[in-house]
RNA sequence: GCGGGUGUAGCUCAGUGGUAGAGCGUCACGUUGCCAACGUGAAUGUCGAGGGUUCGAAUCCCUUCACCCGCUCCA
């Protein structure tokens, strides 16, 4: 498919969730905003739909463990504020506040930790003995020193950009080449422009793409936390966040669940809710918008079993997202590399990410889940920040390795630790589109409906409508006779109204499974016609054996 | 945040300075005999918003907001 075709499928999407109720923009009669957006009657049901799937097979009726034995996982609900020390120690107040350059010139923006320049020295020892004491490219060195040693040529400046990859470390190779070099009179080396460099010498240093001096703005913050204020009164000591992740608030309740719900290593904490990022860009629908749902699990265990269970948590949640209808070519598994692991998952053993391929990253993929080995990252950050105990005591291994013999601090270590975590989290909001993607058929060949909402059953936001074929002759009573018994366990919707094309075709767009059509055979034999969705195929059954075949169809 | 495009009825769009339009959809009534049927009628407009030019602005100018595309960003 081309890219321009691609494109008007997700507008066609778009029109057809505004048309039919699933999601319309958020404040939309006062000109929208930016980043937001509010789920209609059938987006609701269908969201709704994903998240109770998610619950339920995942903390209710979670999958066997890799040995087969029963695995536990327990559901909390935290707040979406929480004390702003917190977001200190989880990283997000230093890593979601990234300073940022501008080219005036280029318009390009860049990090400002990307900027790389030369320091200039004047003789090659100098060089040398200055290089010697830097022990990284962090190292912030004595400006006034470097710019009054040369000779109106402070600095050359270059970026590398991080989500190049290979450009980033082909840069840096070639900047080590330089690290004392001779330029005429001169010496020197590559270092990293601080922040307060770049701040000091703006004027002095050239823009990388530009070439000219004078072109950078000074280092802008853009702090991708909501910030809010608690009580009357707006300073700093008031300030909170609104939560950019679902996750600190499991681990601030680890501690609570593992107290007063009997459960052992390892055992895991699921959540769902909101959570919100001041995106700088919110693109793509609802794929990044500024307020998502996020469904998060985190799993609690031994840190001897972490790649035991991260593989194990890899499969599962791959398959979870083909049950709910998303399929084969469309889902893709990436393995992160080394060097975009996030800040707490370095040490551990990866992330995997389950991408889905929507219409605008087509041929490409974007991201639905990670599956990260957070380590024991954030407890442990927590109990450096506030103090509070979180290891793990496991009697059972204490026990056992005092049978077994072993030595103090080899029970030690197998009985008291502090747990490692490995984090399946998903976006829900983005299943809900991607769920959306999936199911969005165009349908040219068909007399009806432009296109088909082919949902999996269990996602349907409709599961079955009752239509009387005509609006008389008893029909319309039969038919709200039906309806009110499967409208007791079903999402049922009843229409007497407009020809019976029409309504299968609303059904259509709406992703409704089944519709039943009474007519007047209906009266005389009991008899119902059936009607297929993704077909468009019929057939008749008795009236009284619908409910069965409903549950048989749509499997609930 | 930058550049390009778009914004008129629920949807798709026409309307280049002079009475606000069409198709589809929606609703009502009639009709109906299985795939957006037909007839009659009706409702629905801050022309994205604000300002300016003009006797007069959907139309020209400025500002702004939202959406789409490309950059950029997305620990």
């Amino acid at each position: 498919m081309t890219e321009t075709t691609l494109n008007k499928s997700m507008d066609e999407l778009v029109a057809l969730c505004k048309r039919r109720g699933f999601i319309f923009p958020a404040s939309e009669i006062y000109g929208g905003i930016n980043g937001f957006w509010d789920y209609g009657p059938l987006g609701t049901e269908l969201k709704n739909n994903l998240r109770d799937a998610w619950w339920n097979d995942m903390v209710k009726s979670p999958p066997a463990g890799p040995d087969g034995e029963p695995i536990s996982i327990l559901g909390v609900d935290s707040s979406i504020i929480q004390h702003p020390r917190v977001w200190e120690a989880s990283g997000h107040v230093a890593g979601f506040n990234d300073p940022m350059v501008d080219d005036m010139e280029t318009k390009k923006r860049f990090r400002a930790d990307h900027l790389f320049g030369l320091w200039i020295c004047d003789t090659e020892q100098e060089a040398l003995a200055t290089r010697k004491s830097i022990r990284d490219v962090n190292f912030t060195p004595p400006m006034r020193t470097a710019v009054a040693s040369t000779s109106g040529e402070a600095w050359i400046s270059f970026v590398s950009m991080k989500f190049d990859k290979k450009r980033r470390q082909a840069e840096w190779n070639e900047a080590k080449k330089l690290i004392v070099f001779d330029r005429g009179s001169s010496y020197g080396f590559v270092v990293q422009i601080t922040e307060q460099q770049l701040s000091q010498y703006l004027s002095e240093i050239p823009s990388p793409f530009s070439q000219e001096k004078g072109d950078l703005t000074p280092p802008r913050m853009f702090n991708l936390m909501f910030e809010t204020y608690i009580g009357a009164i707006r300073d700093d000591d008031a300030k909170s966040y609104l939560r950019p992740e679902t996750a600190q608030g499991i681990f601030l309740n680890y501690k609570n669940v593992l107290d007063t719900m009997r459960v052992k290593m390892p055992f895991g904490i699921a959540q769902i809710g909101k959570a919100f990022r001041n995106e700088v860009t919110p693109r793509n629908f609802i794929f990044r918008s500024r307020e998502f749902e996020q469904m998060e699990i985190e799993w609690f265990c031994h840190p001897d079993e972490a790649k035991q269970w991260y593989d194990y948590w890899c499969e599962v949640r791959k398959n979870w997202w083909f049950s709910v209808g998303l399929t084969g070519d469309n889902i893709q598994m990436r393995e992160h590399e080394n060097d975009e692991l996030a800040h707490y998952a370095k040490q551990g053993c990866g992330c995997f990410d389950v991408e889905y391929r929507f219409p605008f990253t087509a041929p490409g993929y974007g991201e639905l889940e990670g599956v990260a080995d957070r380590t024991d990252y954030d407890l442990k950050q927590h109990q450096e920040h506030s103090g509070a105990k979180l290891e793990y005591f496991d009697q059972e291994a204490q026990v056992k390795g005092k049978e077994e013999g072993l030595d103090k601090d080899e029970i030690n270590k197998r009985s008291r630790y502090l747990p490692h975590v490995i984090e399946p989290s998903a976006g829900l909001s983005r299943g809900v589109l991607a769920v959306l993607c999936e199911a969005f058929t165009p349908t040219p060949e068909r007399k009806g409906s432009k296109f088909v909402m082919n949902f999996h059953p269990r996602m349907a936001p409709i599961k079955a409508a009752v239509f009387p074929l005509v609006n008389k002759d008893g029909m319309p009573e039969a038919g709200r006779k039906l309806y009110d018994k499967l409208r007791t366990k079903y999402a049922v919707q009843f229409d007497v109204k407009q020809s019976i094309g029409k309504r299968y075709a609303r059904m259509d767009e709406a992703g409704t499974p089944y519709c039943f059509t009474i007519d007047s055979d209906t009266l005389s034999d009991q008899t119902v016609t059936w009607r297929e969705r993704d077909t468009a195929e019929q057939g008749r059954i008795n009236i009284e054996q619908v409910g069965q075949f409903l549950a048989d169809k749509i499997g609930v």
